[in-house]
RNA sequence: GCCCCCAUCGUCUAGCGGCCUAGGACACCACCCUUUCAAGGUGGAGACACGGAUUCGAAUUCCGUUGGGGGCACCA
């Protein structure tokens, strides 16, 4: 029995996905069940769209939890906010019990001894100061409307320890836990008491979680003993970094599922990835699918070292799978994503990871509408452009990022001075494209065709590899393209002659401007 | 400041006392292929943080140092 169990607040954090993906696979190996939760207790920091987020971002890594909201299941409701008086009840058992008690300083009053105590160098802890009231008082203070809160009564003297399946006994001293709050003033329970509730009632037996929570879990192994159950596997996995080791965090903005997604990697290909990452598969593979994963994942063998999110590993595994998509998968993957895109209507940036470092292209909402359409409007055309050195892509951006020039709606006919660049010369570029163009013939083999260009440049008294790039320039306005006769024949005779046609055109009006003008 | 976690090539890691003159993958470099850019092929450079201890023998065990990270809220 597994959960992930996130608050809803801004985009679904990739760390959430790494979690829902041991979840996930812990649950299939041992026959269990892995549910969803979403915890959002924290008022302050509530997004509507989170949770509708979260289901989506799961669906889409094909990690779908067996129980949750919107899902179902016996042990709900899965969020929080609607079991609020659980946590009441439980928290007034605690009080009752002694194991808690309540507490009216006030805010400023806490502020006020956190300074003191920062000021003295000290930890900033609770001073216990309500830990005296007498309970009879404290309850009759409480029942007189006063604001109040519940904080845990952790003992003095005591060492705590918990045994996490991954880094083996970790102990602490009784002394240096706060006396965490349980039960906020609104009545709503921190992530303290109600993880430990929640887990409790749903059943759940290995608790994953970020390594930033292994400090507080002295106080939630104090909740289990207080109640009288039994806690459940606690591992906390390491922390996902970025390139200069910091843990990934939200504000960084290139940390959500959605942003990954956005760049055009597939959900495999993440989801591969992450495993990749934090696991290391026992024949040194890099590339398994999830049921693989599954079945030979163990906690004890995951990585204890957080590992930084490395792009080029990323893209590596992603080309691996968009290698495998058959040419109607990848066309109707690529759809699936321009479409996506296209209907956010709002620009997308996409990072070019490798040479250039940090290179980052933005495609307009209105490009994205036109490779929308483009793609749509002959659907026969776009899969024959994209069986076109498809081992170039290493994510689906890639697509709009390199062939735009086979859509006619994406295409613009180039720059003179680029047209220029290779001869040297517009006029001379234009003289040899105008030959070219005589002596193009669609139907010529590739060797045929070569022969006849090498032949053209000869006789021209020019570089072959110039006209070329001049030839290349001409059809698709760039000078990084797949291989020209291919190109060719995908665009077809008639807009092959069209192109060569613009770019004499584009050519001799900047040649000589004023006598075509007039 | 206090508490906790972590430590093998740039990155992700294999290694669980002798198979290690430390293996793989990504990235990088060179060459080949080549009409550009990729892809592909071949080759190369590149690491056990440091100091003690245990042992016949340590990347592997123990201790310390250093470094990195996380946590110390009526946030999760």
């Amino acid at each position: 029995m597994t959960r992930v169990a996130p608050s809803p607040t801004g985009r679904p954090h990739i760390g959430t996905a790494l979690q829902a993906l041991i979840d996930r696979a812990i649950a299939q190996r041992t026959g269990g069940i892995f549910i969803l939760r979403i915890e959002d207790t924290d008022q302050k920091r509530l997004d509507p769209l989170a949770l509708k987020e979260i289901l989506e971002a799961l669906e889409w890594l094909g990690l779908r939890p067996d129980e949750g909201p919107g899902i179902g299941g016996a042990y709900g409701p899965y969020v929080q906010s609607e079991r609020l008086p659980l946590y009441r009840a439980a928290a007034e058992w605690l009080v009752e019990h002694g194991f808690a008690y309540y507490c009216f300083c006030s805010a400023e009053r806490l502020e006020a001894l956190r300074k003191e105590q920062v000021a003295a160098g000290q930890t900033p802890m609770y001073d216990r100061h309500c830990q005296s009231l007498a309970p009879s008082q404290a309850r009759q203070r409480k029942e007189a409307g006063e604001p109040c809160v519940v904080r845990l009564r952790v003992p003095r003297g005591r060492v705590i320890s918990l045994t996490d399946p991954l880094r083996g006994e970790i102990s602490f001293q009784s002394d240096l836990i706060d006396d965490q709050v349980l039960l906020k003033s609104d009545g709503f329970p921190t992530y303290h008491l109600a993880v430990v509730v929640d887990d409790h009632f749903m059943r759940v037996t290995t608790v994953v979680r970020g390594e930033e929570w292994i400090s507080s879990t002295p106080k939630h192994l104090l909740l289990y003993e207080y109640f009288g159950w039994q806690a459940p596997r606690l591992v906390h996995t390491p922390l996902l970094r970025d390139s200069s080791r910091r843990k990934l965090s939200k504000r960084a903005g290139d940390t959500s599922i959605e942003w990954f997604r956005s760049q055009g990697y597939l959900p495999e290909g993440l989801r591969n990835f992450l495993s990749r990452i934090i696991w290391a598969h026992p024949q040194e593979k890099d590339i398994y699918s999830f049921s693989e994963f599954a079945s030979l994942f163990r906690i004890e063998d995951m990585s204890r070292a957080g590992p930084v999110v490395d792009r080029d590993l990323l893209e590596h595994i992603n080309s691996q799978y968009l290698r495998e998509l058959s040419p109607e998968e990848f066309y109707q993957e690529l759809l699936g994503y321009v479409e996506r895109l296209a209907a956010r209507g709002e620009p997308v940036a996409i990072e070019v990871v490798g040479k250039e470092e940090q290179a980052v292209t933005v495609l307009s909402a209105e490009e994205l509408r036109r490779w929308q359409a483009a793609l749509a409007r002959d659907p026969a055309y776009s899969k024959r452009v994209l069986q076109v050195e498809r081992e170039r892509f290493r994510k689906l951006a890639d697509v709009l990022l390199q062939y735009g020039f086979f859509f006619a709606e994406l295409f613009q006919v180039p720059e003179p001075a680029l047209l220029a660049k290779h001869l040297g010369s517009g006029e001379l570029a234009a003289r040899l494209l105008q030959e070219y163009g005589r002596r193009y013939d669609h139907g010529a083999t590739q060797e045929e065709w070569e022969a006849m260009v090498r032949g053209l440049a000869e006789e021209a008294g020019v570089k072959a590899r110039a006209l070329f790039m001049t030839i290349r320039v001409a059809l698709t306005g760039a000078e990084r393209t797949p291989p020209l006769y291919e190109i060719q024949q995908v665009l077809g005779e008639q807009e092959v002659r069209r192109r060569v046609a613009s770019a004499i055109e584009a050519l001799l009006a900047e040649t000589l401007p004023e006598e075509n003008k007039a």
